[in-house]
DNA sequence: ACGGTATTGTCAAGTCACCTGACGAATCAC
DNA sequence: GTGATTCGTCAGGTGACTTGACAATACCGT
């Protein structure tokens, strides 16, 4: 049986919606970055983390900063770090000029889990080159970031 | 040429990472969806209400087939159906055959809001190929439909 | 006709990824 | 030095899901 519906007098069933097709492109991207990473012993790691991962400086990063760089509030960022830390990733430090703010750091582990990250996402990108073509990979790449800098741009102006 | 950054083992801040950029492209795909149908006047329309507008049969379909074809439960595609059904998007109806059943059936607002949407993405999936090459972003489409569907083969076997 | 099993949809409760509002502590601006 | 601002946290809420339990109904073999 097929799992496709295809009843509905309409013709182009088979053109699925945009949001639902980059919906399914980030879902099996990160099932296989997670899965991965599970693998390598690096436990317990899920979507949020990213916003730690990709933003945090190599010294390490005040909480605000991290939460205004990836566009999250600072309360979920930092459940966000309270959950690495309780994983072992990253770790609190007081920061010695402001007292009231505390430098969030990568520990080794949490270092070595975002060197792996890194390495398993250009892993990904480069089997799919492998298997569909690198200049069809490369050129995905560079659409889906133009069309995200468009509709930003067309959208974007009414924020100030 | 462009302001494309080799992969040189520098970390270049340009490169995105694949489910982020898969994300922003779903986000501001999903923006204008819904700014443009609450202009429209169909209002309250939110991201989880597609798996009823995407599935649904013409003449109805029971609540158990739309979780099957969405991939949901039937838990939380009941709650999506009876936030529709507040709208006024959708009805239930008693299955005259098996009464355990109830068939949910677009109204007519509802039927316009499904014309208005598939437009709508019509209509941004145009404009992308006007301003950026129709061939590019015909091409992202098909690529991005080619690595789910290798992804899925990947990860599907080992699963059930 | 009857008892066992499978199916339909709902209720309850929990998880995850966020949000806003309120607040003490520390720092900055004048 | 007093007031305003900034830093991080606590409390509580929402949206989009999940699993488990359940009454009502339908199906099936005897």
């Amino acid at each position: 049986m097929t799992t496709r519906a295809g009843r509905q007098g309409n013709q182009n069933v088979s053109e699925i919606p945009l949001p639902a097709l980059f919906t399914q492109a980030k879902d099996v991207t990160l099932a296989e970055l997670h899965r991965r990473l599970d693998e390598e012993g690096f436990e317990g790691i899920r979507y949020s983390h990213g916003a730690v991962f990709r933003f945090i400086d190599a010294e390490g990063s005040r909480l605000t900063v991290l939460a205004g760089r990836s566009g999250l509030s600072k309360q979920a960022l930092g459940e966000v770090v309270t959950e690495l830390e309780r994983h072992g990733y990253v770790e609190r430090a007081p920061d010695p000029v402001d007292h009231r703010a505390k430098i969030i750091r990568l520990t080794e582990r949490g270092k070595k889990a975002q060197v792996a990250a890194t390495r398993i996402l250009e892993d990904i990108e480069q089997r799919w080159a492998q298997h569909l073509g690198r200049d069809r990979i490369g050129g995905m790449r560079i659409v889906l970031e133009e069309v995200v800098r468009f509709e930003k741009a067309r959208q974007g102006p009414s924020r100030c």
